[in-house]
DNA sequence: CGTTTTTGACCCGCGC
DNA sequence: GCGCGGGTCAAAAACG
């Protein structure tokens, strides 16, 4: 333990919980060294019972904070300075109660010192002699009950020390979950705006399906909610959490395919079978009742692409994952992987990999679904990423593109306007899709590279730990392999997954990290840069795809 | 031997 | 209706 970086902490500490204005006529020197300044502005603010009495507890706060100087303001120190030293003796009971106790008993209550001293044991006699004669014995009587204050003294300093310590850390505590409740609150905050917009273009595709055709045109979405919910999840749909969500994150068109099919051949393996009538019942129900369902299911369609510079055939993630096909896709030489979670039976989260055409030292990893499943820390990260990605879509409007892109959602605004081009959003059929463009920086402020090798982006990384770094250049020179973690943590603790995914194992994974992960994020997550950074990458999704509806030319991977 | 990967077949939606 | 493309299944092969 650093001794004196605690000693300066608890003076830095002290000066703001007594009175900073009395430390503004002190010059340079350290706070024990002033004790005539300190002791007469206190004697002067302090409403007082006795002068010497006021004089004395002033600058021996300090004094007794430091552990030493007695005998350094020997030196120095008028008579009011030995007086100072005799009346420690009542520090120690002052040094007894609570920091805070003592400042504020500091500031306003002198009698109340006057009596702790009483209670020492020691007089206001001897306060007055020692004040008046200065006699060759009492100051030898001081020197000694200096001696014995002294040890008491640190002992009081070292219980100070740690109480303050104490204090801190929970100082600390607190600020975490104020922000997090902070971010909390946006979240839910942003998740009602899309609900409300949701309900409005419920409204509007309700009244265009009627008129279009007397057929029941329910969108498929609610089909496949319903489908995939299982029994007596239909109910809390709005407090469930990410896995019962997301029965089935996965091909929004496949799976449904799937459920069309459940009755025949193909019977669903993770899916409760259900009725066609069942189907309609619930689909009228849900038309009526919930506006969470289709927020649900977009949130099902909604993928969240990641391109990356890696030779690695795949991105590290957290998650396992067990390859279930291949394609060659039109267009692209370079085959398709399908990927499944397999980390519990029936995750519905899966992923495509495949390196682009154009520059196949790139990698895009797309993620569709929410775990149902507690995850280990890094997976958290990237399953976070995927549930804000479609928070975020959903932030703007479900079926409106325009809307969709129309960065009227809380977050974008609250946050810096700092836009890149990593980030982009596409909204054209059939999925929407988030796209994080990690292949290429905006201009490096310190000239580093900007497409760093995965090794220098994990160097980069490792610093960024240690020290605060242009938040633009933090978050495009992530690593693929760390990227997801850091973006996905982020956005974890940014949007708290809208409120949705507090319950069931996953926050509980999420906090009880390996100290390694849990480190790193905390880390990251405790950089105020950090999460400005965040905010920034939702920003320029955003924003970039703000710029891209408008020209007519929405991205599509 | 259990798990994972490979790969051809199959299904479905969509456009023509 | 047909073909195309995307996505998934499942048996066989490969792997540890």
């Amino acid at each position: 333990m650093d001794i004196g970086w605690s000693g300066l902490t608890l003076d830095s500490s002290s000066l703001d919980l007594i009175n900073p204005k009395r430390f503004k006529s002190n010059n340079t020197h350290r706070l024990f060294t002033n004790p005539l300044t300190m002791s007469t502005t206190g004697g002067d603010v302090d409403d007082n019972k006795t002068k010497t009495s006021n004089a004395a507890s002033e600058f021996r706060f300090p004094e007794s904070l430091s552990g030493i100087q007695d005998r350094e303001h020997d030196e120095f120190s008028s008579g009011v300075a030995r007086e100072n030293d005799r009346e420690v003796l009542g520090e120690v009971d002052f040094f007894s109660d609570k920091k805070s106790r003592v400042c504020r008993d500091d500031v306003y209550d002198a009698g109340f010192r006057v009596k702790k001293e009483e209670q020492d044991d020691r007089t206001d006699v001897n306060t007055c002699l020692n004040l008046r004669t200065r006699s060759d014995q009492s100051v030898t009587d001081d020197e000694e009950s200096s001696e014995m204050e002294d040890k008491r003294t640190k002992n009081e300093m070292v219980k100070l020390r740690d109480e303050l310590k104490k204090v801190t850390i929970e100082n600390q505590k607190l600020r975490e979950l104020l922000t997090q409740v902070s971010n909390s609150y946006a979240s839910l905050q942003m998740h009602l705006v899309s609900l409300m917009q949701q309900q409005q273009e419920q409204q509007n595709k309700a009244i265009e399906a009627a008129d279009k055709s007397e057929e029941t045109i329910v969108p498929r979405q609610f089909l496949d909610l319903d489908l995939f919910r299982a029994p007596g999840q239909a109910e809390d749909v709005s407090n469930s959490s990410s896995e019962d969500r997301t029965r089935s994150g996965g091909s929004f068109a496949a799976e449904k395919r799937n459920n069309e099919v459940r009755d025949g051949k193909r019977l669903g393996r993770e899916e409760i079978p259900e009725t066609e009538s069942n189907k309609v019942q619930k689909v009228n129900n849900n038309s009526q009742t919930t506006f969470d369902q289709p927020t649900e299911a977009i949130m099902r369609k909604a993928r969240v692409s990641v391109r990356a510079r890696s030779e690695a055939p795949m991105i590290s993630d957290g998650c396992q994952w067990r390859k279930y096909g291949q394609k060659m896709a039109k267009g692209n030489p370079c085959p398709r992987a399908y990927y499944r979670c397999t980390m519990a039976t029936g995750c519905p989260v899966r992923k495509q990999v495949q390196r682009c055409a154009e520059d196949r030292s790139i990698l895009i990893t797309t993620y569709e679904g929410n775990h149902n499943h507690p995850l280990p820390p890094a997976a958290v990260a990237m399953a976070s990423t995927t549930t804000a990605a479609a928070n975020m879509l959903l932030s703007g409007s479900i079926s409106s593109h325009d809307g969709m892109m129309n960065p009227t959602n809380l977050l974008a605004r609250a946050v810096l306007p700092c836009s890149t081009s990593m980030a982009t959003i596409s909204a054209s059929a059939p999925f929407p899709t988030v796209t994080l463009d990690l292949t290429h920086s905006p201009p490096p402020p310190n000239g580093s590279n900007s497409t760093p090798s995965i090794a220098a982006a994990n160097n980069n990384i490792h610093h960024n730990l240690l020290t605060q770094r242009p938040q633009q250049q933090q978050m495009t020179n992530l690593s693929p392999d760390i990227l997801p973690h850091v973006i996905g943590q982020a956005l974890y603790n940014q949007s708290k997954f809208s409120g949705l995914q507090f319950s069931g194992g996953f926050p509980s994974a999420a906090f009880s990290q390996p100290h390694a992960v849990a480190n790193t994020i905390t880390a990251l997550t405790a950089d105020p840069n950090f999460t400005a950074a965040l905010a920034a990458v939702i920003t320029s999704m955003i924003n970039d795809s703000n710029h891209r509806v408008g020209e007519g030319n929405n991205k599509n991977q």
